[in-house]
This record gives structure tokens, C-alpha cells and sequence, in this order.
DNA sequence: CACTAAAGCGGAGGCGCCTCCGTTTATCTA
DNA sequence: TAGATAAACGGAGGCGCCTCCGCTTTAGTG
């Protein structure tokens, strides 16, 4: 029980400064392979094996993180920020369509790593709720920055717009948590992008 | 995770029957103690605890209760059950006025067993839609019941019915988990007993 | 650099969860 | 009533959660 809001305090970056140097690395390190562990073995990995693969004693992952929640909300807000950075990645690196493709396939992975974790997040999002409204809405930010050039220089077609892909792209969310999830839901994204494409001004 | 849906086969008296009687002995014991034990100690009260005090073995309880959802949702219908069953005898023992106001003093205290449930419950009432539904409605029946009664002979006002009722008494659920809850919502029962009396045909 | 206070560390320990499997018991049949 | 057998029992054991507190490290101060 006990849930008490997730502060958003340590948001603050005079928060984050005044930690001493060897707690931020480890503070770090731990969001690091918890990252990775939760990818792994799902949202009910043993915090213990966290903080074994961090390098740090179990009291120090509670001391920074409280309930497990904290620290999957960290995880969730830092991929999320991951995500949203890729976008101006990709467009700079890429031809503007193949950056929107990539983006979507990331996205694919990422809401990979969401899946299972269905409680969790229900519960985070209960309890704080700006959490999802906040990634939700810089997410999809980031998709129609992405669509919108393409769509600018003409690489994809320009009767659609971000909350059409968006919408598109929503089957991902539903779709059931079966082995096969992540091959259709590439495909399902190739198969856009094909659409996207047809008839677009600029040929591919 | 895993949240299987409960299934509802042991409702069957076909299969409460097929128990053995030792069994049948030891679930009747373990749900009668659950109750208590949630009560008095929350719903995260340790199932050891429950087993312990009910005089079986920890295999045991989970031989019969799969998951702690299992065993809340029994002891959440029982209860609900109960509290319907004493609105007949209510209603056979004492004048119509005063069983519906006995009987909303029990739905207080039934609704107070359920604070701090919410997560589980919540939980249990996704997984099983049916079981919400299903409660509700034969409780507002018992409610309607009552009502109808004291309104026919006259004990309480005539130009309310069971829904009205039952929307005024809403206000306990939606009222925060405050130390003073319960003397509170007493305090609304009687309040609203003597708003229901005053006017009625028969005087109290 | 030496010293100190405060911040941080980490793991032992206690508790609860849940499974597994050797033992006990109810029920059925002869 | 005795014997067989399937059902049920129950607790040891392994694992994870989380707290508590004695020890270590950092960051300031003279």
C-alpha cells in the first residue's frame, strides 16, 4: 500500500547538483542497469540483482529510490527524453522520411520495453498524475517535428499530418502481448512508411 | 504480474461439493479468518498471519487461494453477501425505519473494511469485471428493499426512493481516510435517518 | 595538509512470499 | 474392518523486500 505521491523534486537541477559526487554516479549507474534489467527480465526484476550489477549495496538503491515505483518512473521519464532527443538526432544525420522511419522503429522499442508493465504504470500514473500527460505530449511533440519536415521537403506524402501517424501508429499500443508483438509491429511500421511515401512529390 | 483471470468455477455447488471434507473444513477456516485479519490489519496483512490463525498450514492457503487476490475476492463477496442476507432479517425483526437504519450502519462498517483496498480492489475488479457488477447491484437491491418497505408502511417520507438513498449515502465512499471517518459517516446515517422520518405519515 | 561533520554506503537480519514434496488422512471398495 | 489410493496437508527452504545502523568517504575549514 502506502502510496504516497512520487515527488517530482529531484527534477530540479539545484536538487540534482546538491548530491555529493559519488552518490550522483551511483544514482546514475542504477538508473543505467536498471534500464537494462527491467528490459531484460521485465518490471518485476529483483531490485537486489539491480543493485548487485550496479556495483552498490541494496540500501543504496532504496536510500535514492523508495519503492520500486520511483525508480521505474525514472527509467520510463529517462527513456522517454531518449526518445524525444533521437528525433533531432535522426533528422539531422538522415534524409527526412528515413529519419521518421527509424524514429518509428525505436518507438516500437520503446513501447516494447512498456509492455507487462501494464500495473506499474497504472499505478504510476494514478499517483502522479502529470507523468503521462508530460511524455505523452513530448513524445508525440517529437513524432510531428519529425513528419512535419518530412513532409516539408516532400519525401512522404502531404495530405496527412502527426495525429493521423500518431493514430497509426496507436494499433502498437492495443495490439496483445503475444511472442510475434515485435515482428508485426515492424512491419506494421514498414507498411506505413509505404503509404507514407506513395505519392509523395519528391520520389523515393 | 500474472494476473490469470479468478475464476468464478468454484461458485459452482457442483464443485464446492466435490471437497473433501477436511478441505472444505480448512477453506471455510481460512476464509472466515481472512476476514478478520483484513480487517484488522489491512489487506496486506501476511497470509502466513492468516494461515497461522486459522490453524493450517501456509501450503494450504495457497493450495486453495492461488494468489492474495483469490482470497480478498472471496472474503469481499462473503461480505457483501452478508450484508444482503441481513437486510431480510432486518427487516423481519425490527420496524422498518429501524432496520434500514441498522442496516445502513452495517454498510458503513462495510464500506470501512473496503479503505484502503483500492489498489486491490481495483485490481480484482479489472481482472474480474463481473465481480463489481455483481456486488453492487445485489447491494443496492437489499438498499431497495428496505426502502420500499418503510416507505409502504409509512415510517419514512414517501417522496424518496432506494436511489436517492443510495446517493446520499455515496458521499462515504467518495470521503477521504481521515481517523474520523467512521464516527463521520455515522453521524451522516443519522442525519439522514432523521431527514427520511421527518414528514412521514406514521410518526416515529 | 589535517581534521571534522555530514553525507553516503552497504549488508546483515527479519519478515513475507510461494513452491515443492514427503507425510497424513478421508473415502471408497471388498 | 482392513487395505488401497487419491486428495489434502504443512512446513522447510529459497528468494526477494526493506530497514537499520555501524562504517566509509567526501567536502569543506583552518
Amino acid at each position: 500500500m502506502a502510496f504516497e505521491p512520487v515527488t517530482t523534486a529531484d527534477q530540479k537541477p539545484a536538487a540534482a547538483k546538491s548530491l555529493r559526487a559519488d552518490a550522483r554516479r551511483n544514482r546514475d549507474r542504477l538508473v543505467e542497469v536498471a534500464a537494462a534489467v527491467f528490459a531484460e527480465r521485465g518490471i518485476d526484476a529483483s531490485l537486489e540483482e539491480i543493485a548487485r550489477r550496479a556495483g552498490v549495496g541494496i540500501g543504496t538503491l532504496y536510500r535514492h529510490f523508495p519503492t520500486r515505483e520511483h525508480l521505474v518512473e525514472v527509467v520510463y521519464r529517462r527513456e522517454a527524453e531518449g526518445l524525444c532527443a533521437a528525433a533531432g538526432e535522426l533528422a539531422a544525420r538522415h534524409p527526412s522520411d528515413v529519419a521518421l522511419e527509424e524514429w518509428m522503429r525505436r518507438f516500437v522499442d520503446y513501447i516494447a520495453t512498456k509492455r507487462g508493465l501494464a500495473t506499474s504504470l497504472r499505478i504510476l500514473f494514478t499517483t502522479n498524475s502529470t507523468l503521462f500527460s508530460d511524455t505523452s505530449g513530448r513524445v508525440s511533440q517529437a513524432l510531428r517535428q519529425l513528419v512535419e519536415a518530412a513532409v516539408a521537403d516532400g519525401t512522404i506524402r502531404g495530405d496527412v499530418d502527426a495525429s493521423d501517424v500518431l493514430h497509426a501508429l496507436g494499433g502498437i499500443y492495443s495490439a496483445p502481448d503475444t511472442p510475434e508483438w515485435r515482428d508485426r509491429s515492424r512491419r506494421l511500421v514498414k507498411l506505413l512508411m509505404d503509404g507514407l511515401r506513395f505519392g509523395a512529390t519528391k520520389a523515393g
